[in-house]
DNA sequence: CCCCTATGGTTACTTTCGATAACCTGGGAT
DNA sequence: ATCCCAGGTTATCGAAAGTAACCATAGGGG
């Protein structure tokens, strides 16, 4: 029997809002990051867990086919032994690197300032 | 007592990695329906709520505190009885409308094509 | 007076989800 | 047979999302 229904991606569908049916997508965490390092090419599954710092396996598991649905990512078996399955990135895929390049310098750009705002939220909301 | 300490915003740490910083703060669905409100102009609470459909009070009041928190949005009290308070996005939260609004547009004009792939798979994966 | 509306939340509780560790199958080397 | 690797899957737990009900205040209707 094919298990693969057990772990299937949550099929929550639309809610008349694409932002929120992107994000549900995507808002996850772990996609972006899966998403940046497969923008640098193809990789494996195993050297994805290895690159991307503090991720599961299973967590990447679940990411992936999250990714493969909705048709972002493509997943390749190679003929080798052991097979190795290959992960690399649509066409769909890479016309989202935009929207995640202007979050990711967004991000880059401001972080200082969000983490000043957090602590002085902090402090007050302790010391209050 | 202070109450709010209970139900205070989860203070989750930078991970050394801005994107998932970033994703972490406005990933959670709700923000970004909250910011794309407040980005039309101040609203009052009760008003967003009424506005976003689906929300709960809970989770608004959760997602406001957060983005206060991070200083993307201010919180004001009114001084009319009953007292209303208004909230608002600051500068930085107007400076990640760009990027909110690039996302959006590619949701929009992405989501027939993602349909598609979701359901392909869906009967792919059902049929076995 | 009580009941209803409205304001802006909070509290207790339930359900769902994210995350970790451990396990599995199968081939190759020793 | 035992150990490794590959690429996952399973069981489990705690945190988070979500729901329903409550609080305090003020005004209007019966």
């Amino acid at each position: 029997m094919n298990a693969r229904a057990d772990i299937a991606p949550g099929r929550r569908e639309s809610f008349a809002c694409p932002i929120r049916d992107v994000l549900d997508r995507i808002g996850d965490a772990w996609s972006l990051l899966v998403m940046l390092e497969l923008s640098k090419g193809p990789c494996r599954f195993n050297a994805l867990s290895r690159v991307i710092d503090g991720i599961s396996r299973r967590m990447l598991t679940v990411t992936l086919r999250h990714l493969e649905r909705d048709g972002l990512v493509s997943r390749t078996v190679l003929p080798t032994s052991p097979p190795q399955v290959e992960y690399a990135l649509t066409p769909l895929g890479h016309s989202l690197q935009d929207a995640i390049v202007t979050l990711r310098d967004w991000a880059i750009e401001h972080q200082p300032v969000i983490n000043d705002a957090r602590r002085s939220y902090d402090a007050d909301t302790d010391a209050g």
